[in-house]
DNA sequence: GCTGAGATATTCT
DNA sequence: GAATATCTCAGCG
């Protein structure tokens, strides 16, 4: 089992490829990000606790939920000893069981996009502010080890202004659920 | 396939 | 009041 008390650098790509499954449908993790907390700008928990990013500094192994841009729910997985305030985002993933339900949860849309980024991700498992703080291998949540170990890359974060050149995106080359989102630098 | 702009709630200053 | 770890849509090749 992944060692939650380790730094996000370093859980970030031992998520990739595992199963995550929660409110009856199962994603195998493709793409994920790395949050460091204090020395990480980009991160919610940069500036300490607050009343939303309080799960964050819980101890390892848990669920950060937010709602982003008013919006959209993302999740994250809470790393590092408790009081460090590090994460990993899951940007994105391949729907492996309850299909049917993530269907109906995303619509009418190609199989690559139903988990395809943060916010996508957080409607097919349906996630809810109030699953914060829930363990992710308890009875809401269920984290599975994969089978091998993938292989992956690293690369820069996407979406954020901060920091933005730090290469803590981790993601399974090749996989159709990952995508190079647009807006990289053109020239 | 690609681009640009609007929507929407919570949080921080 | 301004910013945000985003998505979807319309328009164009």
């Amino acid at each position: 089992m992944i060692d939650f008390s380790a730094t996000a650098d370093i859980v970030a790509p031992q998520l990739l490829g595992c199963t995550l499954t929660h409110a009856g449908v199962t994603v195998r993790l493709t793409e994920v990000e790395a949050y460091l907390g204090a020395e990480d700008p980009a991160a919610h928990t940069h500036r300490g606790v607050t009343d939303r990013n309080r799960a964050m500094f819980g101890p390892g192994g848990h669920m950060y939920i937010y709602l982003s841009y008013g919006i959209h729910r993302a999740g994250n997985i809470v790393c590092a000893p408790e009081g460090v305030g590090q994460g990993c985002l899951l940007r994105a993933g391949e729907v492996i069981d309850g299909l049917e339900l993530a269907q109906e949860r995303r619509g009418d849309v190609p199989f690559a996009r139903l988990a395809q980024g943060p916010g996508n991700l957080g409607q097919a498992l349906n996630f809810q502010l109030t699953d914060n703080f829930s363990p992710v291998t308890g009875p809401d949540f269920r984290l599975s080890p994969r089978p091998g170990e993938p292989e992956w890359v690293r690369g820069p974060r996407i979406g954020i202004s901060k920091n933005a050149d730090a290469p803590l995106r981790f993601w399974i080359p090749g996989n159709k659920t990952v995508s190079v989102r647009r807006g990289r630098p053109r020239g």
